[in-house]
DNA sequence: GAGGGCATGTAAGACGTTACATGATTAT
DNA sequence: ATAATCATGTAACGTCTTACATGCCCTC
């Protein structure tokens, strides 16, 4: 029904509907859930709920806390429907961006044994990232069933990961003593 | 040394050094192997051939097939050197972006059998990419290590996605019915 | 009283996509 | 002939990050 919005915008649209009140709020529960998968940055999303209230899609009051100035956003019907309809739409071709595959694509120009250790690199990056998320899944707290599930989603991601990456460790460690 | 380029500067320095010549053999080439973590567009690649010729790290030179205009390019020495340090770098924390698991995300905001149908239909857009990479895969022609490496990793990863779309779904299905 | 968390915002610039425009060559 | 492929490019627009600027509230 009306314009399509970007990505970033169904994510505001989306926190507000899991309880996000401000655009700081927003901002914190993205560092700490959607952001290894889709980033968004203030310079995004005091902007984005602007556009949001024009288009009639949220609704903000103030509320300030005291004297600090403070601006609480809800869904509105309009809000919500377009966020139903998005969530409900057919997902497009798989395609991300993961900048360290591309430097793995890349690796044939180095001596074999730097190559072998971006493989290595990749691998510890993934255990850092699995650490992160292992620490925000022992948060007490319960999720609604699929923000658990792509928590679960990034964990087991991770997992793989490091799997994939020992077990080619592996193969090119024996091929290169070979 | 140099000013820091943008991945798909290295993008562009990576895929002369894998043998292309031309903007539109890089284009081609992205399209069939890192676009799906990685992409570029025309828009991007003829502007950065030219900045990356200014810096010195590229040479392009006038070589037209017949009558058609054609500009070849080759990495300089610098160009290479640019490179095999990018790819050396420690790779960052992993961030990707993936709209379809922004959906599964706020999936709660819709009917349980519609919420469940997000994840079938992550599941075929898997599928479909599944095929897509192996289709590149049995094309004839000896891909460098990592390139190879990294197709590989695009299957797997494609794979285990499926196996895992089909696990939540099942689980999913059998607490809907209970 | 100092530091950290809460809260809002902007400006500049980098990055990237889309749509358009043009034309030669090769295969059917 | 005509469609596909080779080949180059630009302009407009949209998206996103970074760095900066401001100020209140609460705890130590």
């Amino acid at each position: 029904m009306e314009a399509d919005l970007s990505p970033t915008a169904y994510v505001v649209l989306g926190m507000l509907g899991l309880g996000a009140k401000t655009g700081y709020d927003i901002k914190g529960i993205v560092d700490r859930s959607t952001r290894f998968f889709w980033a968004a940055s203030y310079g995004q999303i005091y902007p984005e709920l602007r556009r949001l209230e024009q288009a009639g899609l949220v609704k903000g009051k103030l509320a300030p806390t005291g004297g600090r100035k403070r601006k609480a956003y809800e869904l509105t019907a309009a809000g919500r429907r377009a966020l139903v309809e998005w969530a409900a739409a057919p997902p497009s071709m798989p395609e991300l961006r993961d900048e360290n595959l591309l430097k793995l694509f890349f690796a044939d120009m180095l001596p074999p044994e730097q190559a072998l250790e971006q493989l290595r690199m990749r691998r510890l990056g993934h255990e850092q990232f699995l650490a992160f998320l292992r620490e925000i899944d022992a948060r007490p707290g319960v999720d609604p069933t699929f923000v658990g599930l792509v928590l679960q989603y990034g964990i087991e991601y991770a997992e793989w990961n490091i799997e994939w990456c020992k077990k080619h460790e592996r193969r090119l460690a024996g091929e290169e003593a070979a």
